[in-house]
This record gives C-alpha cells, sequence and structure tokens, in this order.
DNA sequence: CTTACACTTGGCTACATCGCCAAGTGTGAA
DNA sequence: TTCACACTTGGCGATGTAGCCAAGTGTAAG
C-alpha cells in the first residue's frame, strides 16, 4: 500500500519534472491553444531543434502531449488541458506576490 | 514584453521544478492537510532530517509554503491550495493509464 | 550555565539534466 | 535515384541537483 503509492507519487512528481523548465511549461501553454509542429515550437522557444526534439521527448514519455506525424512534419498536441488551469492559478499566485 | 513573459515563464517552471520530486511532493499533499512540523514530514518521506529541511527550503524558496516557528518546533504550511486540485487531476489521468 | 532538542547550513560526492553539434531516419519532391 | 526537408538520436562538456554527515543556531528545560 505504502509502496503503491510511492510509486504514483513518483509518477505524479514525474509529471511536474516534466514542467519544470520554462521551454517546455512554454510549449505546453502555446499547445494549450491547438497542435503546433516541432519547428514552430521551435520558433517560439528559440533553442536548437534538437534540442527542442527532446524537451518534447521528455513531454511525450510522461504522457502531457502526443505526436502524430503527418508528412514530413510531426504535429504535437496536448493531452492532458487541465495543466492550463494550473498554469493560471500560479500565474495569479505570481501576480499578487507581486506587489 | 516577450522578455517579461519568459521572465513569468522561468518564474512558473520554478513553481513546477519545486513540485518535480517525490518527496517534495509527498509533502505537499500531506500539508494539503493541514500544518506539520519538519519532524513529522520527515517521518513521512524517511529521509535525514537536513534532506527534509532543504527541500522545504526549496518549496519556500518559490512561495509553495510558509514556515511558523513555534518553540522548538517549525510548521510548514501549504500557501497554494490549488495544487492539490491539479495533483488530482494527474491522479485521475494516471489511473485511466493504468488501464 | 549546561544539556537536550528541533531544526538549518556547509560541504562533499554521485548522479541527472541542458544544450549544442554531428550523424542518422523517414518522407516527399524532382 | 537523388536530393532536400523535418525531424530524432548520439555524444559530449558544463552545470545543477540529491542526500548524507558533520557542524552551527536558537529555544526551552533542568
Amino acid at each position: 500500500m505504502t509502496g503503491k503509492k510511492d510509486i504514483s507519487m513518483a509518477a505524479k512528481a514525474e509529471i511536474f519534472k516534466a514542467l519544470g523548465h520554462p521551454s517546455r511549461l512554454s510549449m505546453i501553454v502555446e499547445l494549450g491553444k491547438g497542435e503546433r509542429c516541432v519547428c514552430e515550437l521551435q520558433e517560439l522557444v528559440g533553442s536548437d531543434m534538437s534540442t527542442v526534439s527532446k524537451h518534447l521527448t521528455v513531454l511525450r514519455s510522461v504522457g502531457l502531449v502526443e505526436a502524430d506525424k503527418r508528412g514530413k512534419q510531426v504535429f504535437y498536441s496536448l493531452k492532458l488541458p487541465c495543466t492550463l488551469g494550473f498554469v493560471d492559478c500560479v500565474d495569479n499566485a505570481l501576480k499578487e506576490r507581486g506587489h
């Protein structure tokens, strides 16, 4: 029982960890507006495409996004929309503190 | 403008990063039930007290919890209850996938 | 004052993560 | 088939994080 709880807690922590990077979080917020190809996300965060691809691998591995290859492009989309709600809450909290 | 957005995105990512560790996430969930002293949290996660203290420093530095010293003990409490809502959502998502 | 207690901080080693470049994969166009 | 394109993967050095022990701080009791 404790064991099972630990496992799920670790799994949940992995999801938070995946969100704990500015580029990855930006991409998640962007994907909240709709699906995007890797090149669009690259433009958003301004890193090398290989770097962006690795970030997307992290997000995909914890199930936050999913990939859909169409032709030469790969389109990513958000699988856990409730993430955006928490981002908003965090946003409000930071704004309140901002004064 | 882009600069300001980047700054706040980085600040938000810091909060997610702080939650991205099993011990810290467990403590946050526990604090959701009410305030706890460090020794209670230590018992919960089973690490050295110095380790627990450092985890709490991380959580405090991003404003997720606050500390209140009363006598010899320090009581921590949750400052961002909306965190629990997202933890639940993640929990449900993991359960759905669990099959 | 001395001791015990509940932490926090410093310091260290081991390990994980980041971001770039270079090389590899698959797809569609010429 | 050859080429260009849109990625993904490998590999590296640099930087960051985790957790332990040991030492320091503040508080309350004896």
